[in-house]
DNA sequence: CAGGTTTTATACTAATCAGTAAAAAACATG
DNA sequence: CATGTTTTTTACTGATTAGTATAAAACCTG
């Protein structure tokens, strides 16, 4: 179907790696690791086997590239405010907003593909539990950053709060809550950690 | 070995339901739900197959079981500081040092049955959902009375931020943080939500 | 110690698991 | 249109899965 310029010849892909691995990034997300089985995930993906593992290696290499992937989009979405938007309040709300649109929205399965799913396998699974704490705090030093630009450097936010807070909205969320408390607990965090001051 | 009083005949068990149900716990904490094999958990309960059905029922009933034993030992263990502690920070301080000490002890998995593995269940298994969002809806009213009691009607921090900031604690010990970063990050929550009067 | 009852141990089932072998199909190049 | 190369399709493998049938073993009561 679609190909890069350059084919050295033989029968072309019938995909496209990226949209097949969001179709694989979506299973996990919903079913976990072992949840997930290879049946779940060809039909899913619309492939067949022998594809899978030649684009993509084994189940768990399959997993990792997920993991990265997601990273990737949802990392760049939740960071947006933090870069696009001058008010520290404003940002942190935006970012939870953000959070708020990935862990609960219709479409998608609830909840975190790394703070739920990776971190429970993270217990056994040492190539999967680095990979994350990585990516965490990444995603810590980033909050931190920007709370320093803003003249929080006495730590008080600190990123870590600010990121454990948005990892537990998409724990509830994956428990069941609904967008509209998700957002009113979003709003209760932001208020907290940047209290208006008495007028 | 061990036997109630009376016996209506027949051969008596040869284990103790409640030791062999923390050994099951201890499995679905590691391996989580479908990680989990039978095999896993006649070989760590010591007991062969039909006995474990004939006691607890079908894979799924038995983790129910250990969901629930798993929140009676814990809630027990991580609410006694609530219920002794007379200052509230302390009482919250020796919250966390509880929950410390259960998701980064030795000998036990790292993190947090409820928070890690059952959360990650939640989102295919309706009944696991409900069952751990009542439990953790309990925490929370727990955590909320205490506060309340203690004068923390407005909210500042409610109980829901308390909790949070416990669960990610968890996470963090299954990400690989270690015991004395986790109680670093525990007094920076305690600091963070009872700060000092400023002398 | 015989009869009744419950639990144990062994072995089995059909289904599903992850991963692969082999051949057919679809392309570019000559 | 023949050749070489790559992907796709189909079918298969041995291992593992959850759950159960059957019979032996261990107990209490009479």
């Amino acid at each position: 179907m679609k190909q890069d310029s350059k084919h050295p010849g033989g029968r072309p892909k019938s995909f496209d790696r990226e949209t097949v691995l969001d179709a694989a990034v979506r299973v996990f997300w919903e079913k976990g690791y072992e949840g997930t089985s290879l049946d779940d995930l060809t039909q899913a993906m619309g492939i067949n086997r022998p594809s899978l593992y030649a684009t993509f290696g084994k189940k768990h290499d399959l997993f990792l590239a997920a993991i990265d992937r997601y990273s990737a989009v949802q990392g760049m979405a939740q960071s947006a405010p933090l870069r696009e938007e001058p008010d520290i309040k404003l940002a942190i709300a935006g970012y939870y907003r953000e959070i708020v649109r990935t862990v609960s929205s219709d479409g998608t399965p609830r909840g975190c593909l790394i703070g739920s799913v990776a971190t429970e396998v993270a217990e056994r699974d040492p190539i999967v539990r680095e990979k994350i704490a990585g990516n965490l705090g990444r995603a810590e030093q980033v909050l931190d950053q920007r709370l320093s630009e803003s003249g929080f450097d006495t730590g008080r936010p600190s990123g870590a709060m600010i990121l454990s807070a948005g990892l537990s909205l998409a724990q509830r969320a994956r428990l069941g809550s609904s967008t509209e408390d998700l957002t009113a607990i979003a709003q209760g965090y932001v208020d907290h950690f940047f209290p208006d001051p008495v007028t």
